[in-house]
DNA sequence: GCCTGGATATCGTGC
DNA sequence: GCACGATGTCCAGGC
């Protein structure tokens, strides 16, 4: 690990050099100016900021406030490095789409390069994906009966979330939404009806999965004859766990206490 | 400005705990685990990563790849630490919605903390709106003899970009997008126009202005008997550029070389 | 490579 | 506070 404070734009370079081309991430804080160029165009002038470049080749300049950084570039870039006019440039390259984000500092109060140890796994539990896994594990979340046909359905404009047959033959279809469920996703389920019929003598009936509906909503799904079934993440999580849990019960018991069992 | 190298936690609680109190942004590079409990939830094993916590109240933890940071909080959180079994707990909490950080330190390679002296203004040439004004601001970008009626015009869905009448005495109806127009975008304005109606034996002519057309649209447009009008941002840009010159010599004729004139 | 949809999206704006 | 739309959105997954 490289920890310099106030270092000369030269050593700097030396250092950032040496950490770059070995896919060390670089932190400095420098009084710099910056452009970028590429989709669209961005400058600021001079300041002082947080730079992080990463290994993957993905830059980050932060300003005192904000989550977001104000400007960046994603991974892949290829990094350059020089000393004109006595200030340092970093400059970061994406091939494609063809993006070059400019940095030109005049003074560094702080540079450190590292490398980070991190094999551990990330996990979210969160998302439509957890809730579609859900009702596929428990269709009795959205009612009695419910026969899950298929999934993430190919129908013209996209896919259908869920599409069953509930205990009366009608047809089911569900459209998933994590957060409540506002005008756009009523139209989505809408759009998808129009490619989708019943069998003989059966209705079709649309059904959005949602924690809640938005506000303005209400009347587009009564007037459309929407169905709302609430169900939050929390609900879907909780019947993951205890479909995992019984799942793994009947296991063990399929495996006769095997010997294996470790926790 | 503080920079501690391989602290132990409780003198690093101190400068922390100092620095978040002088709203100083702080970076960390620890080894730690981290849960999020909110919106969704998430967890992630024991590795070394980047931390940083700013002074409006935001949270960044980076691993060694990736633009994104693998957990963060946005601003307007509410920071709290303290020592529990050997580690450095750091809480970030924000009020609304109700979410939680929990980041549980076990060792710290590095810390600094600092104030950033930014006051630079940060300038995006971009973006639809740089597209609209240009067309605002000369309509024949679109064709000869277009006249603007209105913009962000309220339909019943949401708002029409730009609403105006050609040299015919047919309504315009404009959908920008800077980026490939895709099937969303001509679904949105097939939606608009639902709401509107031409002039008595006038008719009703639908443009999206967009760089490009996604590939699959093709069909739709043509379908639909909505023109397809080329449009870059750099475009834009340059037409803007360009009557703001022309704007500034008209001022300078209208106030006969006025004595502030600087460059 | 393009295109589609999700995200702990974030952020601003208008009501 | 809620809803809606833009974002240099980024990103994974299909084709």
């Amino acid at each position: 690990m490289v920890v310099l404070v106030s270092p000369g734009l030269d050593e700097a370079r030396l250092e950032l050099w040496k950490a770059l081309e070995a896919r060390m991430m670089v932190t400095m804080v420098a009084n710099c100016t910056i452009s970028y160029s590429g989709r669209t165009g961005s400058d600021i002038g001079e300041g002082e900021r947080l730079i992080v470049l990463k290994g993957d080749g993905c830059v980050l300049v932060h300003r005192s406030r904000d989550y977001q950084p104000v400007n960046w570039q994603p991974s892949g870039c290829v990094f350059q490095t020089r000393i004109e006019d006595g200030r340092l440039i970093v400059k970061a390259v994406r091939p494609s789409p063809l993006e070059t984000l400019n940095i030109e500092i005049d003074r560094i109060d702080f540079l450190s390069a590292f490398r980070l140890k991190d094999e551990a796994e990330f996990i979210l539990h969160s998302s439509e994906e957890e809730m579609q896994k859900a009702i596929l594990a428990e269709p009795d979340l959205i009612e009695q009966g419910l026969r899950v046909i298929d999934f993430e359905k190919k129908v013209a404009p996209g896919f259908v979330d869920v599409y069953g047959i509930d205990s009366q033959g009608n047809t089911v279809v569900i459209e998933i939404k994590k957060d409540p469920a506002g005008a756009a996703a009523v139209k989505q389920l809408v759009e998808y009806l129009k490619y989708l019929s019943p069998a003989e003598g059966k209705k079709l009936r649309p059904i959005i999965v949602a924690p809640s509906l938005a506000k303005g909503v209400l009347p587009t799904v009564e007037k459309m004859k929407i169905e709302f079934k609430p169900l939050t993440l929390q609900k879907s999580f909780e019947t993951l766990q205890k479909r995992m849990k019984s799942d793994q019960k009947a296991l063990k018991g399929w495996l006769g206490d095997a010997p294996s069992e470790k926790s």
